[in-house]
DNA sequence: TGTACATCAGTGAACGCGCGTTCACTGATGTAC
DNA sequence: TGTACATCAGTGAACGCGCGTTCACTGATGTAC
């Protein structure tokens, strides 16, 4: 659910200044809603006229589906680039999962500023100003990590004594549910360091879970 | 963060019409965030005429912070409500702890349809729509569960064995973070019962943190 | 190498609609004497 | 009990501004022959 890892920087005029429309789009969509932004906003920060905008994008809604689908991207790397390192530095399986929870937190943490926000909450809390298309890409991103982190599940339940009335997809989904929350606590509070401190907590939680006190 | 509670109704032409307005704006903007919902929709769905509105509220920000005033009285009531129970319950702090959760669980699991959100979160969501009052109140709101939730968790550590490295405030806090993430969950994969089952998820590896398998 | 044409990446002006807000007014109910 | 006035709970019409969108046009770059 996070989207601020670098993916490689696109080249050609064109695709540059609709990289710069979507990230500026995305700043300020996480920080007010989408109906929030206007298109003149995005357009000043951009530097354009409001006919270069739509040159990049037919209309407002594919704007959303663009900036939903650069997420997606973004969240899958930062999935794959955090499991990736976390599998290398352990073989046990609760033990990589519990260098995850802690790599991820760590990411958390080192954003400069509050995180911006998530764009499946975003979408969640916006349902029906967005398409079908959109608000089916957002399923897709909490899925992802759903069936990523339950088949980590299932390979530390093989391993280690488990508590017989843990609900393992529901487990699986709460680093989605924990990392949104953490989010909306750090933002209402104004605390960036929230965030990381729910996915460490979690962590703890687990650990206790699986190793006991 | 939760406001589904009726507390007693108001009585007078008045103050009827003024809380069926907030009943509609609630929904709206719960399902839409508060620039997307129009006072016309409002004011269509309550049967009235604009100025009839702007008799009642003097204007968009007015009904912003009655929104959030309403909404903290309810969170409050079902705090109260919900803890006295657990309380009654059982005298032993961890198992009037997990009770509560218990209970929690179940008022979300007893809601018709999907939980339509929390004022918290969609305020956390659209900052710098709201003026600093409203930002205030919503930061109330998440003291209010962690104060008591600490407290309740301060004398569980005193009866009970307790993982050394347990950020108590985040654990409180963490009702909060899985209640906001939880409801994310449900309204983006239109799946009711997902709220409830992180909430008892998270019950689950309480218990287990103090008590082990 | 020069010319013709196509595509890229925009500009500038205009559009109509919906939004929040205001203002003068009104009919029903409540209160004082 | 009747009258005068005040308050309550609205109505109806108009306002101006900002929004998303369209359309005809353009200068720079790329490509074919």
């Amino acid at each position: 659910m996070v989207q601020f890892q670098t993916i490689e920087k696109p080249v050609g005029k064109g695709a540059q200044t609709r990289e710069r429309i979507l990230d500026i789009a995305e700043t300020n969509v996480l920080q007010k809603g989408f109906a929030a932004t206007s298109l003149d906003e995005i357009i000043f920060e951009a530097g354009l006229t409001k006919s270069g905008f739509f040159y990049h994008f037919r209309d407002k809604t594919e704007l959303a589906r663009a900036l939903m689908l650069r997420f997606l991207d973004r969240d899958k790397a930062l999935l794959d680039d955090i499991w990736a390192r976390a599998e290398a530095l352990s073989e046990d399986p609760l033990h990589s999962f519990l260098i995850a929870l802690k790599l991820f937190a760590d990411a958390m943490d080192d954003l400069p500023t509050i995180h911006p926000g998530c764009m499946v909450a975003s979408v969640a809390y916006h349902e029906q100003q967005f398409d079908q298309g959109v608000r089916q890409l957002a399923r897709e991103a909490i899925l992802a990590w759903r069936i990523r982190i339950r088949a980590h599940l299932d390979r530390i339940v093989g391993h280690y004594e488990t508590p017989a009335d843990l609900d393992l997809d529901a487990l699986a989904d709460m680093l989605s549910a924990v990392t949104d929350g953490g989010i909306v606590l750090s933002k209402a509070m104004g605390q960036a360091e929230l965030l990381g401190r729910q996915i460490r907590t979690m962590r703890v939680l687990v650990r206790t879970a699986f190793l006991g006190r």
